[in-house]
DNA sequence: TTGTTTTTGGACAGCGCTATCCTATGCGAT
DNA sequence: ATCGCATAGGATAGCGCTGTCCAAAAACAA
C-alpha cells in the first residue's frame, strides 16, 4: 500500500521537500513563499498554501534556527514574579508574542545585576530573535552583552530618554510626584515615603517624592524608610508600626507599591489606627485586592498589561526589521483615589 | 595575523569540530564525552573538557534540536497566572529546570480544555523534551495528544492512582476533608462550602467537604455555594455578603482557595461581622497575606514550590530515560490553623 | 535590433550537531 | 591459537531548513 501523502523517510514528519513536491516547485520556493520573503508569484504561493493546508505542514523551528540562526524565541527577564506587576508584564508579553508566533523564555532575576548578566548569557547562546527586559538600569556588562549581540531589546516599564533605546513604560517620577501632590493638597503636610525593595523604579518614586517636598518646603529625611528587603504585605505592617512608632506625628504615608500599602492598612486595622483620619495611606500600581481594602486604598494605576503588549508589539516590529518611529512610548497612568487618602 | 583559537569560519561561534581538533579527538567523541552517551576513556574526557573551558564552547540547542529530534525544551502548561498558586509552581518548576539545561515554555490555558488542547498542539510541534501539566483532568483529545507524542509528561497539583501517569501532588479530598472536620470540631454545625472557578481541584475540595459533612450528618445543598467565575477577592467578598444574606444562621464558611477567604474577611470587617465569634473562616492554599489578615486565616497550607521541584526533578529522571520507581509522589498538606476559626 | 536592468525560480552548500554503522582492540573461554 | 564478545573510537550521512550565488525570463531604454 502506497501512503497517500508523501512523508520525509525517517520521522513521518512532514516536510519542506513534501510540500515543494506536492505544489511542483522547488523547496526554496516553498520556504520563501511561506515567510514572505523576496517576491513569489501569486500563483506559486497559492500552490503552495494548498499544499502546506492539505499536508498539513509546520516548519521545523529547530532547523529554521541552525540554518537562519535566528530562533524564534524570545527572552524575557523580570526580577520576580512574586510581584504580580511582573506576572501581569509577563503575561501580556507571551500571548502577543505567541500570536507571532514566537516562543517565550522567561527568566527571574531575581533583581540581581549579576544573576541578569549570568541568565542573559545564558539566553543569548540560544540565539533568541528578541529581548525584553525589565527597567533601563543594569550592569554596563550586560549593557555591553545586549548591544554586542546585535538582538533587538525593548525595555519594559520606564520611558527612556536616550536614542537609539526602546522602552515602553511612563515616567515613574512623574507618577509619583503627582501622589505626593494629591496628598498635600488634602492638607497633609507631614508626609512619608515608604519603599522596600529598592529597585530602580522605586528609588525613582523616592525621587518624584523628594521633589514636590521640597517643592512644598516639607522635606525632611526623617520621613523616609527604606527597607532593603522584598515587598510583601507582612513587610508593609511591619514598616507601618515601625513609623507610627517612631513618627507618630506623620499625617500620610506614601508606600512604594501596593502589597506594602494594603499590609499598612491591615496593621492601621490591628492597631486601631484610623485610616485616613488619623494617618492617610497610599500605594502604588493598584495590585489585586487594593480596592477591596479597609478603606479601598488609593493608589497609582499602571497600565501592566499594555505595557506588556505594546513592548512585544513594539518588539515584533524591531525582530522584521520595520524601523519604529517612536523609540520610547509612554503610556502614562493613572491616580486612582480611594478612601484611604 | 592567524587567530589564536581555531574557530568555525563564518559565524565566530565555538564548535564542537574546534574542539575536537583543540583535544585532538574527533567530533563524535567530543560528542559523546559531554553527553555521557556510552562509555568514552577517562584521559579522553579530560582532553575534552579542557579543550571546552579553554575555547568557551557551548553547544548549540538549534543543531542538537535537529540532529537528535529532541530539544532542550520543556513546556509547562498553566491555567492562569493571576493565582499565586501556579506562579508558585511555575517558578519552582523553572529553576530545577534550568538548573538541568532545559529552558521552560510556559503557556496558559485561562483553565479552558480547548484552548489547552491547542496550546498544546503548538508546543508539541517544538518537539518539547517534556511536559508539565497541571491536574489530571483534560479531554480525551489532550490525553491522547500526550500519550501519541511520546513526551514524558508529570501531573502537577494531584496525586495521581492511575498505573503510568506520572504525578506530584496531595489529596485534594483529604485535605479538604480535613479542612471540614477542624470546623465541625470547632462546634460548628451549619459549615458552608464557597467555591469559584470550579476547576477540578476545586471540585475535589467540594467532594472532601461533601464527605465529612454526610459523615457528620449535616450536609445540606443549600450550604454549597458556587460561582464559575475566576477566584478573587472582590468575588470573594461578593460570596461572602450573598452567604450571610440568604443563610444568616451559617457558622462557619469554607472557601475553595485563599484569595476568596481574604475578601470575605474583608467584607467581614465593612459589614462588622465578627469573625471567628459570628462566622468562623477558613481558606486553601495559604497564599501570600492570609497570614496578615484580621483575623488571620485558616487554611490549608500546600507545597507548591515543592510540587515544582519535585515535578521538575521526576521530568528530568524520565527524559534522561531513567526509572521512575514511583510515579506518583504525595507530598501532602498541612492544616494551619489561626485566628479565623 | 542590442544592451541593461529588474524580477523571480532554482541549485548548491552548508548551519552544528547526533544516529548509525563500522572497525580496531582487548579479554576470557574454548 | 581460534573464536566469540564486549568495549571504545571514528567515518559517514544526514536532521530540515535558509543564505548565497546563478541563470533565465521579463521589462525597459536606446
Amino acid at each position: 500500500m502506497i501512503s497517500p501523502m508523501p512523508r520525509s523517510r525517517a520521522t513521518g514528519r512532514v516536510t519542506l521537500a513534501d510540500v515543494a513536491r506536492d505544489a511542483d516547485v522547488s523547496p526554496i520556493t516553498v520556504s520563501r513563499a511561506l515567510r514572505g520573503e523576496r517576491a513569489v508569484d501569486a500563483v506559486l504561493v497559492a500552490r503552495v498554501q494548498a499544499a502546506v493546508s492539505k499536508l498539513g505542514y509546520v516548519p521545523d523551528p529547530a532547523a529554521r534556527a541552525l540554518a537562519s540562526k535566528r530562533s524564534s524565541h524570545v527572552a524575557v527577564l523580570i526580577p520576580m514574579l512574586s510581584n504580580a506587576l511582573f506576572v501581569d508584564l509577563l503575561e501580556a508579553a507571551q500571548s502577543t508574542l505567541r500570536a507571532a508566533g514566537y516562543q517565550t523564555l522567561m527568566a527571574v532575576t531575581h533583581y540581581n545585576a549579576s544573576e541578569e548578566e549570568h541568565l542573559l548569557r545564558e539566553q543569548l547562546q540560544h540565539r533568541p530573535a528578541g529581548l525584553l527586559v525589565t527597567g533601563l538600569e543594569r550592569s554596563d556588562a550586560t549593557r555591553q552583552l545586549i548591544a554586542q549581540s546585535g538582538v533587538p531589546c525593548v525595555h519594559l516599564m520606564e520611558a527612556s530618554g536616550s536614542p537609539g533605546v526602546y522602552s515602553v513604560g511612563f515616567s515613574q517620577v512623574d507618577a509619583s510626584a503627582e501622589m505626593t501632590r494629591h496628598l498635600l493638597q488634602k492638607g497633609r503636610k507631614r508626609v512619608a515615603f515608604a519603599g522596600a525593595q529598592l529597585d530602580s523604579r522605586t528609588l525613582q518614586r523616592l525621587g518624584g517624592y523628594r521633589q514636590e517636598m521640597r517643592k512644598a518646603k516639607l522635606a525632611d529625611a526623617k520621613l523616609e524608610w527604606l527597607n532593603p528587603a522584598p515587598s510583601s504585605l507582612a513587610l508593609g505592617g511591619q514598616m507601618f508600626e515601625q513609623i507610627m512608632g517612631q513618627q507618630p506625628a506623620v499625617e500620610a504615608i506614601f508606600f512604594g507599591n501596593d502589597d506594602l500599602a494594603q499590609g499598612a492598612l491591615l496593621a492601621a486595622l490591628r492597631l486601631k489606627i484610623k485610616v485616613p483620619q488619623h494617618v492617610a495611606i497610599a500605594g502604588f500600581n493598584d495590585l489585586t485586592g487594593s480596592d477591596q481594602m479597609l478603606p479601598p486604598l488609593t493608589t497609582v494605576r499602571t497600565p501592566r498589561s499594555e505595557i506588556g503588549s505594546a513592548a512585544a508589539g513594539m518588539l515584533l516590529r524591531l525582530m522584521r526589521g520595520e524601523s519604529v518611529d517612536v523609540p520610547g512610548i509612554d503610556v502614562g497612568y493613572q491616580l486612582v483615589v480611594r478612601g484611604s487618602t
